[in-house]
DNA sequence: TCCAAAATGTACATATGTGTCAATAAATTT
DNA sequence: AAATTTATTGACACATATGTACATTTTGGA
């Protein structure tokens, strides 16, 4: 653990170099840097320091290599989401907490991507057909969670789309603001989405169990 | 007005065909169709059916092109939303239709542009850097306008942001309902905005108004 | 009707991207 | 240590993009 040097990426010297993985990494960060048209053969395997033709020892063309990038992104979002809406919860102000933490924790939810697949959409039919499906599951999630909670259909709907929109925005406007900012403002969101004002209490024991991921 | 034959766009066979505001409403089809990276002289020239090099007669290169879409969407997304904000109500639900109304009005706001824009800042930091400036002034505007219908500053913030932010998710998530359908959740989202839901008169004279643009 | 400007086109130089193939090298099996 | 699988590479063929230089055409006006 202590003899190895330092590089940019961790690239062994002797053995084989290159896998699926590394170049499915290498193929990520420049999607969420650069977009789709930034996915390209030639700069990442300047990147990795490898042969471009090496690729294609891994990966059939560059459509195989963006059609793993998108499994990946409904790995990192939908699924997170989805499980967040049917966590414990005692109240309902603590559900809609829940919910929100998900798309404050990179882990679980992968705002990045999420953002460089929307982008994606706009250029590519399929990529947005996907999405679609992936948005309107997201809501379902959503509306039935606050039916669940004594919101009649209409009322429940307009809610999850609030929600589902405003952290929607939150990610495509990339908002820098840190952690504690945006804390200050949950109060008033929890609010406004479920017309109950948070307990202090509440708040408590939900920054306290932030840290986990 | 009968004798023109209906071509694809309007390309005259005698005279000048190109011009800076071609190229230009030929770069603005490319944006919002596929994205900054589909903007190429190229292909431009392809759909115009002008020589490529035609091009560098009206711009000193692609970069300038670039400049003017720019330069397009701050007229047609920023400056609408602003004067919505300070236009005439004699309510604040009225107020709250009056703004959601631009988002409305492709003509005011050009949604497609908006989306096109953000997914180039993804990968321009002169992008985004405007794109910032534009989000801050935007919800400065918002804010501004509750302030003045007697909201705290703390709850003011946190409903511009709302407000705004599920107008982005909106456009990023390219909503496709029609008029009517989006319509009928307007009462419940006016209502979670403003915190009072609008009348039957002020929904009327609202929907009675759109058709102005 | 001829001329200068405005606009267009051809040829060239250069760069960057995809994908195939056959030769080679490195690790693993037998 | 030979055979085999797994990975790497350079050479090739091809396509698409930008931008420059210079010749040519088109047009509106003197």
């Amino acid at each position: 653990m202590t003899d190895t040097p330092q590089t940019d990426l961790d690239l062994p010297e002797r053995g084989w170099r290159g896998s699926p993985e590394l170049w499915l990494d290498a193929a990520y960060e420049a999607l969420v840097t650069g977009g789709v048209d930034a996915v390209k053969i030639m700069p990442l395997a300047t990147s990795l320091k490898l042969s471009r033709t090496s690729f294609y020892w891994f990966f059939k063309d560059r459509r195989q290599l963006l059609a793993a990038l998108l499994n990946r992104w409904e790995d990192t979002t939908t699924e997170a989401l989805i499980a967040a809406t049917v966590a414990y919860a005692a109240t309902e102000t603590e559900a809609m907490l829940n919910v929100v933490s998900v798309f404050l924790s990179d882990a679980r939810f992968d705002t990045r991507l999420e953002l460089a697949v929307r982008s994606w959409a706009q250029q590519d039919e399929e990529v947005l057909s996907r999405l679609r499906q992936a948005d309107t599951r997201r809501l379902a999630a959503l509306r039935e969670m606050l039916e669940g909670w004594g919101h009649d259909v209409a009322d429940a709907d307009v809610r999850a789309r609030t929600i589902y929109l405003v952290q929607i925005g939150y990610i495509s406007m990339r908002v820098v603001e840190g952690l504690e900012e945006r804390l200050q403002r949950f109060p008033n969101y929890v609010e406004i989405y479920t017309g109950k004002r948070p307990t202090e209490a509440e708040m408590a024991r939900f920054t306290a169990g932030l840290g986990l991921g």
